[in-house]
RNA sequence: GGGGAGAUACCAAAGCGGCCAACUGGGCCAGACUGUAAAUCUGGUGGCUUAUGCCUUCGACGGUUCGAAUCCGUCUCUCCCCA
């Protein structure tokens, strides 16, 4: 197929990888697939239960772009039925069951998002109701009785449920099994998750060996942790998704804590390790300049990562306005007497609400033209000019008066 | 099937007849500081055209009371123990 070395080949799998089982069967059946000619069948499952990707996917999915370009096929399991379960890794609540409506909108722009790492022209793409809608409830139950209660009790995520007192879905014992049956039906080689997907991985090995296949090899990648330390997640708003605008992004790696740096950029960035460690060694705002404008360069093109940064600095560096300020236009009429300030920042949406504006100027942080408005109570005229209004740190807006 | 415990704002968790728009911690927002939207410190964290005021909120619906998150009834949901 191509004149990757056996070790290369190999190589390609065991970077970054925190489980890899068994490595001695990936190695032994890895070359068994390049002597026929071919690549192994990698899986990777998608869960479409919000929306967006954000860039903890990314790690997934830059390895499988490596794995594709190294000629191995990548099967995307785009889990519509597994999503009406909703995946008990990682979380400590039962989780609401999405309808098949919400699923179908998820799975549309998840598919064109994933377009954005992996050549789709070259993937494999399957919903997982292709097979599970087709079974009747006697195959459901030949399937529950592959795996004990206590099998699935040893998943710590079920265990702190428990302690916690928190409900369990009868239902959430099949997600595993769900996921794993998806591997059986793809006859996967290898199935790709993060951490905290061992436990579903090592299942669909399982399932494999008891339908006389041979078990997929599981492969785990680090989690990337959101911008608050928790798991990242579009729900816990800690992520960064791929589709923030350049800006979002960039600013979005500048507020990450200093020490997972390193992580970030071995786990999303193309750099070698030779400079990732250089960048390190240096200054940490560059460093951290640096690995926000390779991620947002990744998703919106260089110069888009390089203007997110050149803005970023002059916005908090040099603490300049930003140059997108969007020009607000006031329809209504306005009053003799002008209007209350609280409202106008409700009205033009700066604020949620008036009682929120409020709180804003009593804090102090409320700017009209640039200078700090004291006066809780105060009422504008209407502007003869463009008129300046600064809520916070980030949300700027320039009124215009009809 | 039997017995017990519980449901409070984004999350966790106090409050158990008026002093409660509701303690505290986390998160979040803002201010100061800073290499940063980090750390730290300070303040805020239902809504209302302007407030030592008004309106809505403590699982749901009713009731008692001058007055209820707090007492009573019914319902819904959850957890634990026994079978």
């Amino acid at each position: 197929m191509n004149a990757l070395s056996a070790a290369d080949d190999l190589a390609h799998f065991r970077r970054g990888a925190v489980d890899l089982v068994e490595e001695r069967d990936l190695a032994a059946r890895l070359a068994k697939a390049r002597a026929a000619g071919r690549g192994l069948r990698v899986k990777f499952g998608m869960d479409p239960s919000s929306p967006d990707l954000h860039v903890g996917h990314a790690v997934q999915l830059m390895k499988l772009r490596a794995l594709q370009q190294a000629g191995h096929t990548i099967v995307l399991i785009v889990g519509d039925a597994t999503a009406m379960v909703g995946d008990p890794s990682g979380r400590n609540k039962l989780r609401p069951q999405l309808s098949r409506a919400d699923v179908e909108a998820n799975l549309v722009t998840y598919t064109a998002q994933a377009g954005k790492v992996l050549d789709m022209t070259r993937t494999e793409v399957h919903r997982n109701s292709e097979w599970f809608d087709a079974m009747r409830f006697e195959d459901v139950l030949r399937l529950a009785s592959k795996a004990t209660v206590a099998r699935m009790l040893e998943r710590d995520t079920f265990e702190k449920r428990m302690e916690a007192k928190e409900p369990i879905g009868v239902h959430e014992f099949l997600y595993p099994l769900m996921q794993g049956w998806d591997s059986v039906m793809i006859r996967s080689d290898v199935e790709l998750g993060g951490t905290d997907q061992l436990f579903n991985l090592l299942v669909g090995r399982d399932l494999q060996e008891k339908e006389n296949q041979a078990p997929q090899i599981c492969m785990t990648l680090p989690l990337i942790n959101g911008l608050d330390g928790r798991k990242m997640s579009k729900s816990y708003g800690n992520a960064i998704a791929f589709t923030d605008s350049p800006a979002e992004m960039f600013g979005k790696v500048m507020s990450l804590r200093d020490d997972v740096m390193g992580d970030w950029f071995r786990l999303l960035t193309g750099l070698d390790e030779g400079e990732i460690a250089t960048l390190l060694g240096g200054h940490f705002r560059e460093a951290k300049a640096r690995l926000g404008e390779e991620i947002a360069s990744f998703f919106h093109g260089r110069d888009a990562g390089r203007a997110a940064r050149d803005g970023f600095d002059r916005q908090f560096r040099d603490k300049e306005l930003p140059t997108d300020i969007p020009v607000v236009e006031y329809a209504k009429p306005w009053p003799a007497d002008g209007v209350p300030l609280a409202v106008l920042l409700r009205e033009i949406g700066l604020c949620a609400s008036s009682s929120d504006a409020r709180r804003l100027i009593e804090g102090g942080g409320v700017k009209l033209d640039g200078a700090v408005v004291a006066d809780v109570n105060a009422r504008i005229a209407r502007p003869t000019a463009e008129l300046l209004l600064q809520a916070g740190k980030r949300k700027f807006a320039k009124l215009r008066a009809q």
